[in-house]
DNA sequence: ATTATAATACTTGTATACAAGTGTACTTGA
DNA sequence: TCAAGTACACTTGTATACAAGTATTATAAT
C-alpha cells in the first residue's frame, strides 16, 4: 500500500549510477524515511533478491551507509541505526562548524565569482518552488551549500562533506516533498535566508553570516519535525511495545 | 634493496582483520610513506596479483582510500594523490576543528573518568618510549586523542575521526619511527605536551588547551618535516623533471 | 520436561567468471 | 611517411561459486 511509488530516490540523478550506487541511494532513502524501521537487520542476500541485484552492489552499499553512520556492520547481518532526532543535531554541528569554517577562509579570498554562482542557484531554487518541483529544489538547496564548501578547496574539508551530503540530501528531499504539500509559504523564507546568506559573503559580514546559519538551523528544526512526523505516519502498525 | 621488511604496516595490528583490512593498511602505509609515489596509477588486477589475493578485497581497500582522499578512482585505474604538505596542514586544520569543539562540550562535563583513562594511555606512551617501541607508542598516541573525541559521544564528529585516523596513524607511525632512531630526545616534549592536554581537560581552562594544541601542532610540523625528508629518501633514482 | 548434542540454514569474506567499455597499438591503405 | 580503421589487451562493474564460521532448530538422552 505504502509502494504506489517503487522508490523513494529520483530515477533521473541515476541516469549514469551503477547497479552499487542505486541500491546505496534508494536503501539510505528508505531508512531516513523511516519505511526500514531502525533497528532492523538487513542481509546481504535478501536485500540482493530484493533490488533484483548479486550481492556485490549490496555490500559496496552496505560499506558506504555504514560509513555515514546509519547503519552498523555486525558479524550476522547489518543493524539499522536510521536517522533519530539526536542524530540530526549532530549532523547540524558538524554542518555549523564547516561552513563556520569556510567562511572565515572565504573572508580573506576574492568571492565575486561565488556570489554570482550563488545567485544563479538562487534563482534556480526559485524557478523549482514556481513549478513545484521538489526534487529539483532539493537539488539546488544541497548545491548551493556544496558550492560554498568547494570554494575554498580545501580537501578535508570537502571530505568531511562527502560523508554528510548524502544523509543530508535524503533528508532533505523527503522534507521538502511533504512541505510542498503542506507549508508551500514556508519556501519564501528559504528563499530570503539563501540570498541573506549571499549577502553575507558578498560583505563578508560575520554577523549577517551567524545570523542566516541560525535561521537555516530553526528552518531545519521544521524539517525534522515534518519528517518524524512523515515517518510516524509510514511505521504505523508495527509492534508499539519498544522501549 | 627497500623492501627489507616486507610490509610497513605492523602485522599484530592486524591479528584479526580480514584481507580486505590488510590491503587496505598496508596500501595505505606506501602511499603515505611515498613508496608509491603520487602520480602512480593502480590496476586492482595488479595490486590483486601484488598482494596475493583476489580483486574483492583490493577493490574494497581502495574504495576506503579514495574516500580517505588518498587516491582517486578514475574509469581506468586508481590514480595516486599522496600527502601533500598542503593536505597535511588540511588534516591538521580539521583535527584542531573537531579537538576545539570537543573541549567545549567537555568543560560541560564531569571529566574524571576521562582525565584517569588518558593518565593510563600516558603513561603506556611513556613505557613505549622507555622501551623504544615506536609501533606502540603510535598506538598510544592516537589511541590519546580518540578517547578524547570518543568521551563526548558524539557519532558525527566520531565520524569524521574515522575518516582522519587512518591516514593520522599511519603517517605518526612513520614519523616516529624515523624519530626513535634520530631524534629520540623530542619525546620529553611530546609527554609533556600531552600532559599539558590532560591538564588542560582537567581544570577546563581553554587557554591551556589551546596552548596545547598549538604545541602539538609544531611537534606534527615536525614529524611533517621528518616525513618529507624520508620521503625523498625512499623515492630516489625515480624521474626528476616532475614540474 | 530439560539439557546436551548434532544437523541445517543462515551469515560474511573471498575467489573466479563474465560482460561492457576504453585506450593502445598495429595494420592497412594511400 | 602519414592517416584511418581495426583488433587486442586491459579496465571496471556485476554475477556467481565456494569456504569458513555462527545461530538456530531439531533430535536424542536423561
Amino acid at each position: 500500500m505504502a509502494e504506489s511509488k517503487e522508490f523513494l530516490y529520483p530515477a533521473k540523478w541515476l541516469s549514469k549510477a551503477s547497479a552499487g550506487d542505486r541500491v546505496t541511494s534508494e536503501l539510505r532513502m528508505r531508512i531516513i524515511s523511516g519505511m526500514i524501521e531502525s533497528g532492523a537487520i538487513l542481509s546481504e542476500n535478501k536485500l540482493a533478491a530484493d533490488f533484483g541485484v548479486s550481492r556485490s552492489p549490496v555490500r559496496e552499499a552496505l560499506k558506504i551507509l555504514a560509513s555515514e553512520n546509519i547503519i552498523r556492520l555486525e558479524r550476522m547481518g547489518a543493524v539499522v541505526i536510521g536517522l533519530t532526532e539526536k542524530k540530526y543535531a549532530e549532523i547540524y554541528d558538524v554542518r555549523i562548524l564547516i561552513e563556520t569554517f569556510v567562511f572565515e577562509r572565504l573572508v580573506r579570498l576574492n568571492t565575486n565569482e561565488l556570489v554570482m554562482e550563488l545567485s544563479k542557484i538562487l534563482e534556480m531554487m526559485k524557478v523549482s518552488i514556481k513549478y513545484l518541483d521538489a526534487d529539483e529544489f532539493s537539488y539546488q538547496d544541497v548545491l548551493f551549500h556544496e558550492t560554498i564548501i568547494r570554494s575554498i578547496d580545501h580537501s578535508y574539508i570537502l571530505m568531511i562533506w562527502d560523508n554528510l551530503k548524502p544523509v543530508m540530501e535524503s533528508f532533505i528531499l523527503l522534507s521538502m516533498r511533504s512541505r510542498f504539500k503542506e507549508k508551500y509559504e514556508d519556501f519564501t523564507r528559504i528563499i530570503n535566508n539563501h540570498q541573506l546568506y549571499i549577502d553575507a559573503i558578498k560583505t563578508k559580514d560575520r554577523d549577517i553570516m551567524i545570523k542566516s546559519l541560525h535561521e537555516n538551523f530553526d528552518d531545519v528544526q521544521g524539517k525534522v519535525e515534518d519528517l518524524w512526523m512523515a515517518q510516524q505516519m509510514l511505521s504505523k502498525g508495527v509492534e508499539q511495545e519498544n522501549d
